[in-house]
RNA sequence: CGGGGUGUAGCGUAGCCCGGUUAUCGCGCCGCGUUUGGGACGCGGAGGUCGCAGGUUCGAAUCCUGCCACCCCGACCA
């Protein structure tokens, strides 16, 4: 196996395959669609789930609990919701094996142990949870419900990729219940806010905030809001999406409560949820020819720690400086990996933690001992500095900032390079085929216009941007009136 | 599910067209020694149902048939 990763420029996606697993995030594991998250890659995953965890309490919502299995009379309920799920679903028919007579140590399924009705193993829980709403729900006094669950989830896809499209994954799915419209698009609005927030401000990931068109939208949602992130090779992620559910799921699951009028009235609701998909973006936001770039946020690691030593004593005498700065650091809650690993040499660390991630890294050998120094390199900019041993607190919360708003700056001017504007179909083309990244263009709103760029381009609108300025013109296929520009590109 | 490709040690591979000693090489792994400021080196060693099943043959990793798995391109998708 080469030590080099193959570069991003020459096979993207053999790139972030290797990546994945020479970072140690995650592998394929044997079951078919479904990875193996290793530790290093869950604690990013756990440290991502912390902080949104927080910004949904902060906002209010709690955390709840409800089942894998989705009896399929439930799952059906909502049309629009089963219909788009169905055709990735995976169901359990039995619950019991026995023996195979003809085949001594084999198991087979037991036919006599057939389900009455067949349960769908979630690819989301609308409707387990709406069903168990409906008992929660009589009076306006009940409202709004404002619930999170931590859970997996199985879509049985076609292609599966690590982290990006997996059959199983791990997410949060939020789902709320108000007594009127106002509040649950507010709802679903302050979600894909606290999204945004959490992309850019925690992952250092540039996002656009916008609307799915009709036909990008969430099977039962009535609209639904979402971020879109733009990666290194010029293809758009969906990074995450909250939905405007209407009465939909009300009605399908009969959920009525009298308001304060005293009238009976269904319930509006929002679901709202974000993925290890989000690692997937972090891996092909940041990360370059020499692995992966972490922003220090989310680092499990955020400083590594390395002595260059020939013998047992300069261990000693190196181990005996560094400690009260390890002690510092962890006080500071800096997470610091002092590795003294007597298995491999500092040239092999210095590639593994690159590799890695890792934001800081410090290396003290028997010359800074002498000379009062450490060799202090941050990972964004593959920089190395020497710096005066008594500099080390004030360097490393200066790093550890820096590197987390550089990471973000970079990615942005990078986005902001590649949105481009199109004003003909031609041009349109050219810059889908040629160069990639969003294309900025008007389009009549229309599901056949936007069905025909899709086969004739590959290109998907990724969302209507609400930021961005309303500029009137005319579509650039059917000469249509337009009321905005909208946001193209390939995607993930 | 359509079109293409690939299955050889933990990983990456040579050999296959044209059947013939003990299946090649690199990484990794184990032992010993020397090393340690950018992926160390030397010597020694372990590790294989050549995807599975059948067939042809004196003889199959190699040829034939069937099956299975995986990858890529479509359709689908957080």
């Amino acid at each position: 196996m080469s030590k080099k990763l193959t570069k991003r420029s020459e096979d993207y996606s053999k790139w972030y395959n290797e990546l994945v697993v020479k970072a140690d995030l995650a592998e394929n594991s044997s079951v078919r669609g479904c990875m193996v998250i290793k530790p290093y890659g869950y604690a990013i995953w756990e440290k991502m789930q912390a902080q949104l965890d927080k910004m949904f309490k902060d906002t209010g919502h709690q955390n709840a609990y409800f089942p894998l299995f989705v009896p399929k009379s439930l799952f059906e309920a909502e049309e629009k919701n089963a219909e788009g799920f169905a055709k990735e679903c995976a169901v359990v028919t039995h619950y019991r094996l026995k023996n195979d007579k003809e085949n001594s140590g084999k198991l087979i399924v037991d036919e006599n142990a057939k389900l009455e009705e067949e349960l769908i193993v979630r690819p989301t829980s609308e409707a387990i949870i709406w069903n168990t709403y409906k008992n929660w729900i009589q009076s306006y006094r009940d409202l709004p419900i404002l619930i999170n669950q931590w859970a997996n989830v199985v879509r049985w896809e076609m292609r599966t990729r690590l982290f990006l499209r997996t059959a199983e994954f791990l997410w949060q799915e939020g789902h709320t219940a108000h007594a009127n419209k106002d509040e649950a698009l507010r709802e679903a609005e302050l979600m894909n806010n606290i999204y945004s927030d959490f992309a850019q401000n925690f992952m250092g990931i540039p996002v656009i905030k916008g609307l799915k068109s009709e036909s990008e939208r969430f099977a039962g949602a009535e609209e639904t809001y979402c971020i879109e992130a733009l990666m290194q090779d010029g293809k758009a992620l969906q990074a995450g999406t909250s939905h405007f559910l209407g009465q939909n799921f009300a009605k399908a699951f009969d959920v009525k409560f009298a308001n304060k009028e005293g009238e009976l009235d269904y319930v509006w609701a929002t679901s709202w949820g974000v993925s290890t998909r989000l690692m997937g973006a972090l891996i092909m936001t940041h990360s370059d020819d020499n692995g992966l770039v972490l922003p220090p946020k989310l680092a499990p690691i955020q400083v590594v720690v390395i002595p260059i030593y020939r013998s047992d004593e300069q261990l000693y005498e190196i181990t005996k400086k560094i400690t009260p700065i390890l002690d510092e650091l962890k006080r500071k809650n800096i997470s610091v990996l002092f590795d003294n690993r007597d298995t491999h040499k500092p040239g092999y660390k210095f590639n593994e933690h690159e590799i890695k991630g890792v934001p800081i890294r410090i290396a003290v050998g028997p010359k800074d001992l002498e000379n009062s120094t450490l060799e202090i390199f941050r990972r964004d900019k593959m920089k190395k500095e020497l710096i005066d041993f008594d500099k080390i607190f004030d360097k490393i919360d200066f790093l550890l900032e820096d590197i987390q708003t550089n990471i973000f700056n970079k990615a942005q001017t990078f986005t902001n390079e590649n949105i481009r504007i199109a004003n003909s179909y031609d041009e349109f083309k050219s810059i889908i085929k040629n160069k990639g990244g969003f294309v900025s263009a008007h389009w009549d709103g229309s599901n056949e216009t936007e069905e025909k760029i899709k086969k004739e381009t590959k290109a998907t609108i990724r969302c209507i941007p609400i930021d961005s300025h309303k500029e009137k013109g005319l579509c650039m296929i059917s000469g249509k009136p337009s009321t905005q520009r909208v946001l193209f590109a390939k995607a993930y």
